[in-house]
DNA sequence: CGGGGCCTTGATGCTGTTCAAATAGAGTGG
DNA sequence: CCACTCTATTTGAACAGCATCAAGGCCCCG
């Protein structure tokens, strides 16, 4: 794929299974909408490279974000006929596209247990995502954060796709408390950040220590 | 149902469909747990009768409650192994049990279909509390609630089967804070409170306003 | 009628927000 | 490659909402 070498946000691509044999290759760049909130779901997406985030706007323009999602995640499984929340790339992304019924062309089985699995992993995220921003603390929220983002990375050194936006929208927080949470941790040596956007864990047992739960 | 008619908690009784049948019918009393947290998944309930509620407790003791489950609704569904969270009866209550696999004398389709349904119906639930944690106000939270609850009713005067304890612990506030709140929207005449466990919408228009989203 | 838990009410404090401004960083064109 | 611009992020100070702490009242039930 020559985009994954010109692009570091394709770094992480990853192959299809083959479920996905014969779906749509579509190309979003950054900040594009894959779907939009209240359209009518017909299709699904794997996401193959870059990351995307969901979000759901209020009327008076809060923004929660559902969940963020990284090569290899089912985007845009919904209960209902329409999408609830919206999908926009984070940076330069590719998917593959499934229309969820009618083509008669694929295996219906198949189709029907890689949806069950994708909204089983929506509930086991949309829990998790629930006591992070019931009970806990700003400072517990970010730890918490930073850890979960890490577990999706191989690499020593994380790189956040998402702005500081996008965490305040996703933690419930602003990005004034998300920016003096990260100076904390940074000044407690409890990780290090080289630019904005990028970090390393330094003290695991004292973050997972901060994260509680 | 003897018991129907002697407690008000099981007014709201109703028939299980078929998939249920052969299933054991099991009754609990006030506060009695009908599954713990990390307990392995084997069985799941449909409530005939009563309220239940489910929760999730943190090492320091802080609760976040999942949900509240009223009768026809399916309880104990998990994506993994284990149930995440707990569940209490919040009074008498009466639920029919099936073991999730394994018995070979009930039709896996249906049963399937029926986990199927139950899970997306917990994926709505999930969702729709996580916006509601994550970016509304105290007063919103509970407006928002008085609403939900009174939606899950016919009667012109709604019954809260849970502790204002219980509310906090769904909404991510504390007792003070719901109390307050109720006392306010009673004050601006938009419910009105009959006892501590029983109120009427006085105005729904207002009401949605409060609740936004 | 009395006990005890549940709920309400009041005073005070802290956490996180809001408003404001400075700084850093990324992207662009010369 | 560097200067410039625009946006993202950080930092500071004042404020607000909700929590905490502490009584006091209500209601349910024996």
């Amino acid at each position: 794929m020559s985009l994954a070498l010109s692009n570091p946000a394709f770094d992480a691509a990853v192959a299809a299974p083959d479920d996905w044999a014969g779906a749509a290759r579509l190309t979003f760049r950054t900040g594009e909408e894959i779907y939009a909130q209240d359209e009518k779901a017909d299709l699904i997406y794997h996401l193959v490279g870059g990351a995307v985030r969901t979000s759901f706007l209020l009327a008076d323009g809060r923004r929660q974000i559902g969940d963020f999602y990284y090569p290899g995640d089912v985007i845009g499984v919904e209960t209902g006929e329409v999408h609830r929340f919206s999908a926009e790339a984070l940076g330069p992304c590719e998917v593959l596209a499934l229309r969820r019924a009618g083509s008669a062309a694929y295996d219906a089985g198949r189709l029907d247990r890689m949806i069950w699995q994708a909204t089983a992993s929506e509930l086991q995220r949309a829990q998790s995502h629930m006591l992070l921003l019931g009970r806990t603390t700003a400072c517990e929220k970010v730890a918490r954060f930073l850890l979960d983002i890490a577990a999706r990375f191989r690499g020593d050194v994380v790189a956040l796709p998402m702005s500081r936006q996008d965490m305040a929208d996703y933690l419930g927080l602003t990005i004034e408390t998300i920016s003096r949470m990260l100076g904390r941790l940074q000044a407690e040596g409890v990780v290090e950040f080289v630019g904005t956007r990028r970090y390393r864990i330094r003290r695991p047992g004292a973050l997972e220590d901060m994260a509680a739960a």
